[in-house]
DNA sequence: GAAGTTAAGTTAATCACGTTAACTTAATTG
DNA sequence: CAATTAAGTTAACGTGATTAACTTAACTTC
């Protein structure tokens, strides 16, 4: 039961994740709390390894503030990102740093047994390299939908479907290791909020291309926001009226922008070469650039009037090329679409480490369990009456 | 600077409000804080007056409950609704009871300081019928757009449009009592919750007419979810595409579904006698109602697949049987556009008390202010870093 | 270069507030 | 009538943040 010295310590280990270096000074004037309670919260982590100090900066009056960073090497922890094609795993420390770096091939057609096994046989790798004996845990970004409660995925995604294939517990049991999960796109907006622009914004919208998905992560107020049934943001699900709608799909985005709809519409697979074909002045993509921008912009200056974010962060794994030429025509065409003088002007940008901010935030996930992160945690049976914290107090 | 016991204080007092007659066990049971905690904040809530002991309940074992609820007549509020026709004006008690309903035409054409004008005298008259001397303040829910922070309207509503006109702070100064400022549409949310069917949900968007627009307030694990800008939950400017676009309008969904779009598409005045064209099954009337319900479908569907919400709630000034048809034709197509298989079914209803809900909102406003429920008031210079409340400490 | 200034950080005393645990109260049941 | 049950009260306690006085380590000034 999370009480409020648990929940402030992990404000103050956020904080120093996020911006360090940074001294006591700062983190009481953005915590909002004193430098005296600050002090003492710090003298904990400090103890228990996580943070350390870094020397003194160069000041200009009175005694220098002492910088405090994250201990990288004080705990690791495993990362796991797979879908119906491959499997990538990855030891990161506390900073985030990449130690090892795995990625198979899941078999074609594999079925969810045999997924399962990979993931094993990946993580026992994975957890080998582990120097020292501070493993927190794992996380699983997963394709969704899942049951977070329960740790099971329900997915088409497979040649196969799976319909409540167990993964959390089974892998927990085999690497002996707490087991966090997430979807993919949610992960994948914690790497961002970590590791990446997130930071930089109260509220943003994480959109990730995943194979046939346009997955989103939604932050606000710096937390994940779930939904009540612990499904939201499903951006691409946003509903589209296409010039020329077809009739095999239903009129979700993600059937007309996604790696899918790449192949579909233009025969090309993603990992094609399409700056040469940018460069070329390729109609038939310029076609579809224009068309999937104006699809993509609509349901993005929807999402915009109704949760008035500050940012919209566009990753995942399509060529860089094509994700700026995206973004460049969803900008230009921002302004047709905007309410006029509404509000503040909302950034749409590139994630900086598109590939990498599954992985990297399925393995930020047993950080939250550490640091009993409240409201990144699903909620199992919440009230929400009750305070922030699971059962715990308000005090 | 509110600390947890002020938060607690408000929790506890709005669990009351809402589910009256409660018992100290439930309260502690559903707020999670033990009773003996309980205890002391409703001796607080005694004290102050604004809850009293209803006597005891028939128990079938041990010692009965002592029912509480909120003491009706212990403190009253203001609350005042205006549009460029009309003001309203009501003297609420603490159950939202309406002692005096006040309704009077604005002039056509009037200037902002005219309509400032006639809202002080409806104040004024409003504060003269107040029993006692235990009047909390006063609410003002305006059209928007509205700066909150400065308690001013930039609105193109009326007839010569409005720019940065200050509403607030002159009301204040004239009534002599400190006044609350939001939007009717978040207004008629906040009323929903109080005092309707919002109270059974953790999550909703409520959806108001209001004149030419289509105003939407998102209550989000039960709080009012404003946004970055201040702006959200502006479900009238979800983007649509309707089958035969007007080139005179932006292609916004309270432009083709709106009392403003009735009488466009229809020639008729929102309080004309819509049954009796329903009933001889006038045609005109029929494909607006069904072009306009795939308009609002679309644009709901795809807010629910962002946010996952609990339930989505109609109302606002349009005659009833209008608001049914439009409802029922929703959710005859609502499956043709959820994503299938996915999380749980959101409830879509009227409004039981659509037009008193922004006016009784509105009057909610100062209730939030004494007792500092926190995240309802928007935050000048926010630091999200901060805890809950501004400026202040998580114990 | 000694004294003063400034800001960071520490420490002890204090206070707020929720918990625990023992108790009282008021009903029903055997 | 005694036992049981559940609601509610009260006092002692513990956690954790605050306040305020203090120390430390730099720069500035004369």
């Amino acid at each position: 039961m999370p009480i409020s010295r648990d929940l402030n310590r992990a404000r103050v280990f956020e904080f120093i994740h996020l911006y360090e270096p940074v001294s006591r000074a700062e983190i009481a004037q953005y915590v909002g709390l004193t430098s005296a309670a600050i002090s003492y919260i710090v003298a904990e982590l400090l103890e228990l390894g996580f943070i350390e100090e870094q020397g003194r900066r160069a000041s200009s009056r009175g005694q220098p503030a002492i910088d405090l960073g994250v201990a990288a090497n004080s705990a690791y922890t495993l990362g796991l990102h797979f879908n119906h094609e491959r499997i990538r795993g990855v030891v990161v420390d506390l900073k985030g740093n990449i130690l090892l770096d795995l990625d198979r091939e899941v078999p074609e057609a594999a079925p969810p047994s045999a997924v399962l096994d990979a993931l094993i046989s990946v993580g026992k790798e994975l957890k080998q390299a582990v120097p020292g004996n501070v493993l927190l845990g794992a996380g699983l970004a997963s394709v969704g939908p899942i049951d977070l409660i329960e740790g099971t995925v329900t997915s088409n995604a497979f040649p196969e479907d799976w319909c409540n294939v167990a993964l959390r517990q089974p892998l927990a049991e085999a690497l002996e290791l707490p087991v966090c999960m997430d979807n993919n796109a949610t992960a994948a907006a914690i790497g961002e909020y970590w590791y990446g622009v997130g930071r930089d914004y109260d509220s943003f919208l994480h959109i990730s291309f995943f194979g046939n998905r346009l997955g989103g992560g939604l932050f606000l107020n710096r937390r994940v926001y779930r939904g009540s049934g612990l499904n939201a943001a499903e951006f691409g699900h946003m509903l589209v009226q296409p010039a020329k709608p077809l009739k095999s799909v239903q009129p979700f985005l993600e059937n007309y922008v996604s790696g899918f709809a790449i192949k579909r519409d233009l025969g090309a697979s993603i990992l094609d070469d399409f700056s040469a074909r940018l460069a070329s002045g390729d109609k038939a993509l310029n076609r579809w650039l224009d068309a999937s921008s104006t699809l993509f912009a609509r349901a993005a200056v929807s999402v915009d009037h109704m949760l008035d974010i500050d940012a919209i962060i566009v990753g995942g794994e399509l060529p860089e090329v094509m994700l700026i030429e995206l973004i460049d025509r969803v900008r230009g065409q921002w302004d047709d679409y905007f309410m006029a003088g509404w509000s503040q002007p909302t950034c749409i940008r590139q994630s900086p480490n598109c590939s990498d901010n599954a992985v990297l935030g399925a393995a930020t996930l047993p950080i939250y369990d550490v640091f009993a992160l409240y409201s990144h945690n699903p909620r199992v049976g919440k009230n929400l009456f009750k305070s922030e914290f699971e059962g715990g107090r308000m005090q």
